[in-house]
DNA sequence: CGCTTTTGACCTGCGC
DNA sequence: GCGCAGGTCAAAAGCG
């Protein structure tokens, strides 16, 4: 699988459609703007695009359906999800958030290793990998799972105006 | 001392 | 049914 379905080369002419019922709404909610992400615009963080990615076709834009379950039931679907690339130099954002790494995984296709993260907020579920692409080194895709239900742990600022900059797909996925 | 990172193993889903 | 790829967990080590 080399197909990435969350990147695009370029956003260009994207009619923006306002049909934003995508997970934005929920990440609007925290009134944060997305989901909350802020971050410290390292050495100029250029987003190209963002795509919100529901999961595989069949999804639901419910909560965290995926109970604790280890063995019994499968988790079947997913929480919110979307990704964006990000133009930076270095792999962690910090959007805010406190994130807790527990897994990296070598991808195929790819290079570099794809690194998951989780929220160390308690009962906050939200997950996220960050994976750097073997093309472009200088672009790294962060995809995230779930919405904060939290305050963010730091101030926000400029990572907001990121945020705004960034193309919202409604999710043709 | 507590928390985060690291790394390998294990599990599940999907494709062939 | 088997193999591959992706995703998660868990134990140990390192750092602040």
């Amino acid at each position: 699988m080399e197909n990435y379905p969350i990147l695009f080369p370029f956003a260009s002419t994207m009619p923006p459609s306002s049909s934003f019922s995508s997970p934005m709404d929920l990440h609007k909610k925290n009134s944060n703007g997305f989901l909350g992400l802020r971050g410290e615009i390292m050495d100029g963080h250029r987003t190209s695009e963002v795509k919100d990615v529901s999961s595989s076709g069949s999804f639901r834009v419910g909560e965290n359906e995926a109970k604790a379950g280890k063995k019994k039931g499968v988790k079947k679907i997913r929480n919110p999800k979307f990704a964006f690339q990000t133009r930076t130099e270095v792999d962690i954002l910090d959007d805010g958030y406190r994130w807790r790494k527990y897994g990296q995984k070598a991808v195929k296709n790819n290079r570099f290793p794809r690194s998951y993260y989780k929220c160390t907020y308690q009962g906050c579920n939200v997950k996220k990998q960050v994976q750097r692409q073997s093309r472009d080194e200088g672009v790294v895709v962060t995809t995230y799972e779930g919405v904060h239900t939290h305050p963010i742990d730091r101030p926000t600022d400029n990572f907001e105006q990121i945020l705004t900059q960034m193309h919202i797909y409604p999710a043709p996925l």
